[in-house]
DNA sequence: TAGCCTACCAAGCACTTGCTTGGTAACGAA
DNA sequence: TTCGTTACCAAGCAAGTGCTTGGTAGGCTA
């Protein structure tokens, strides 16, 4: 087979293309309120032409999310194997993933709203496995960052990191790309927050 | 009519009683994922017997959101007109916003996670009002902070709200009241990092 | 020219959705 | 005893749901 006869002309082919208009739409409406027919009109074909493509609608949310979800786990990976001090891989982390929301918009609104969701098929497992390995994660840096004395101790664990973790991955609801600030600005602005508060002279 | 003709013995209509049941399930898996059938099945009748009692599944949601958020402007409209600093009607507003939390889990979490979609249907209208009624309000102590001095100058405002309303409405898919937590621990907790900070020895 | 592949349509099936209709049983007041 | 009220059931309808089926048109390859 020579490189000539793929089937996708410009570098996205229609699986792909059908793929991004599905995940729009499931961002926006919510998987369960987004119906074949919904995707189908949005690409210009019959809702039974789908299936020519995809074996199901399940099998499109999955095939997002585990795509989506692969990527952000190495980028994590690499973080936490990092010679960075705790406080320094929290940074990071958090920025990773204001860059995932501004890449992956619609990946990150999807497992926002529909994880719950999605995670009674046990086909879909792995995002309650995925959840707890982040849970992991955060909570280790957070608590590493104690520890060196980098944060302080008179905080929650538990309690903080739901602060972080949802700050962070709602802002998804927000953010638009192209507008004046970047994934990076608002990393800095929430981590200046998060470290520092808005109090004017603290402490 | 005398007072004991009342259709409810124990202070708590079966109509009310239906509502709640319906609130529960709304904030559980969201609205349009609930149906008429989960309702009555929850409430031990059969779906069409509802109909008895509300005129539609809307008017259900409709009676549940706008009561709960009539009486929390109640509150919000009295901690704007009291004579506390910007900052203390911010320690106050978010106080009073746990507190609803705490004792209107379901009405929140259904705000949360359905009002945009009600919103497009004109019947909901008053949703976007109070959303920007309530947008008004928050970055307008914001901003009187700033002014005041009591909060610092050199972060967005528009993003700081931002993160403010999000971390708080957000707490609501995590909290369950009956635990070691009460809502005011919580905003305590919240209130320290937002206005401090998690960092040690900040600045 | 034949065979295969990709991408799609047209029709429809089995099921679920919100909601309607006509009826019944229990109960208190007149 | 009659009447209205409350609370419900039983049955079902029209619209919409995910998905299947049998088919076609065009292009590429051998």
């Amino acid at each position: 087979m020579s490189a000539a006869s793929t089937p996708e002309p410009a570098g996205l082919s229609r699986r792909d293309e059908l793929l991004a208009i599905a995940g729009g739409l499931f961002a926006e409406r919510g998987f369960k309120n987004t119906t074949v027919r919904d995707i189908a009109d949005a690409a210009g074909i019959l809702s039974g032409s789908l299936y020519h493509h995809f074996d199901s609608k399940e099998s499109m949310v999955d095939e997002l999310l585990d795509t989506f979800q692969t990527e952000l786990w190495k980028q994590y990976d690499a973080i936490e194997a990092s010679d960075l001090t705790a406080r320094g891989k929290l940074e990071a982390v958090v920025r990773a993933s204001f860059e995932a929301i501004g890449e992956h918009r619609n990946e990150v609104a999807i497992f926002q709203s529909d994880a719950l969701y999605l995670a009674t098929f046990e086909r879909f497992g792995y995002l309650i496995e995925r959840n707890r390995k982040f849970r992991t994660l955060w909570t280790g840096l957070l608590e590493a960052g104690v520890a060196s004395g980098e944060l302080r101790a008179d905080l929650d664990i538990a309690l903080v990191y739901r602060f972080l973790r949802d700050t962070v991955w709602v802002a998804v609801r927000w953010y638009r790309p192209g507008g004046t600030l970047t994934p990076a600005d608002v990393a800095d602005q929430y981590l200046t927050i998060l470290l520092q508060g808005i109090e004017k002279e603290s402490r």
